[in-house]
DNA sequence: AGTGCGGCCTGTCCGC
DNA sequence: TGCGGACAGGCCGCAC
């Protein structure tokens, strides 16, 4: 489930093969993903160079003078660098043949990931357009995150993974995130003061910007691998140990239901 | 406008 | 051992 470190470090991976390679060609195998892969888009792509390898929250921007590739990873998606005698394997649903005879290969079991093409403007894309700062910008701040939240009554771990309130904080750091702030998740988004903002929009960047540290520093080799970044083995401190007891006070640790999203805390340690 | 939820998928795990 | 069903999750798109 790539989270925003795993897709920055993706992006990291494959940015050296890719920048300033020219694309010979689109293989598609399965079309099907979260929307359709664009029937022409070997015609869009083949014969351009691609000047730069982006990344906006969870989406990958690929820059060409003929316009921009947008992809998703979805929640198991994954890319990797594949030699020409590279086997293609189960669920290799796209290959982007570079100059020198490496492709880009999507990989993605559950398909909910996607690949679009946008002839314009990317930041005017549909997509992109309403899209939250980024949360290691200087952009989000505590004065930001406390003024959108006012009024709010959705609890404030939906609210903090809402895209449009800022970019790529998943499940998976939304828990970490609020464990470390000591704040509890189902608490109301707009009656939390504007300090314990402060402290949450601390440990959002902290804990991001730790898990990209450690997937910088055990890049994976994209060519050849399984493709699939080294995962960000930060200790967990709640999430996935529901029912067990807590690291710092032992307690029991609650696990429920929050938007359909399974939601682990510490009812001691966060209030 | 904000909120809540259905739906898209397949691999994995659990109980019978 | 085999099988069905629940579950996991990012995020759009819809209904209220």
């Amino acid at each position: 489930m790539p989270e925003l470190p795993e897709v920055e470090t993706t992006r990291r991976g494959i940015e050296p093969y890719i920048t300033g390679k020219q694309v010979r060609g689109v293989t598609v195998r399965q079309r099907a993903l979260r929307w359709p892969v664009p029937d022409d888009l070997d015609t869009k792509l083949s014969g351009v160079r691609v000047s730069a390898v982006r990344r906006r929250g969870k989406y990958l921007l690929f820059d060409t003078p003929r316009g921009h590739l947008l992809l998703h990873l979805g929640m198991s998606g994954s890319l990797r660098i594949a030699g020409p005698a590279d086997a293609v394997r189960k669920h290799d649903h796209v290959d982007i043949h570079l100059a020198g005879g490496r492709s880009l290969r999507f990989h993605d079991p559950r398909r909910f990931g996607c690949l679009l093409w946008i002839d314009s403007e990317p930041e005017a894309h549909p997509l992109l357009v309403e899209l939250g700062p980024e949360p290691l910008s200087a952009a989000f701040d505590a004065d930001y995150l406390f003024t959108r939240s006012r009024g709010r009554s959705a609890p404030v771990k939906q609210f903090i993974m809402d895209s449009h309130i800022v970019v790529g904080v998943g499940n998976i750091y939304a828990n970490e995130a609020l464990f470390a702030a000591k704040l509890a998740p189902t608490r109301k988004a707009g009656g939390i003061s504007a300090e314990r903002y402060a402290a949450l929009v601390d440990e959002i960047k902290q804990v991001l910007g730790r898990a990209i540290e450690v997937g910088g520093t055990t890049l994976r080799d994209f060519v050849g691998g399984d493709g699939k970044p080294g995962y960000f083995q930060q200790a967990l401190q709640v999430y996935g140990r529901g029912g067990e007891h807590c690291r710092v006070c032992s307690a029991v640790l609650k696990e429920i239901r929050l938007g359909q999203r399974s939601t682990v805390y510490c009812s001691r340690c966060q209030k």
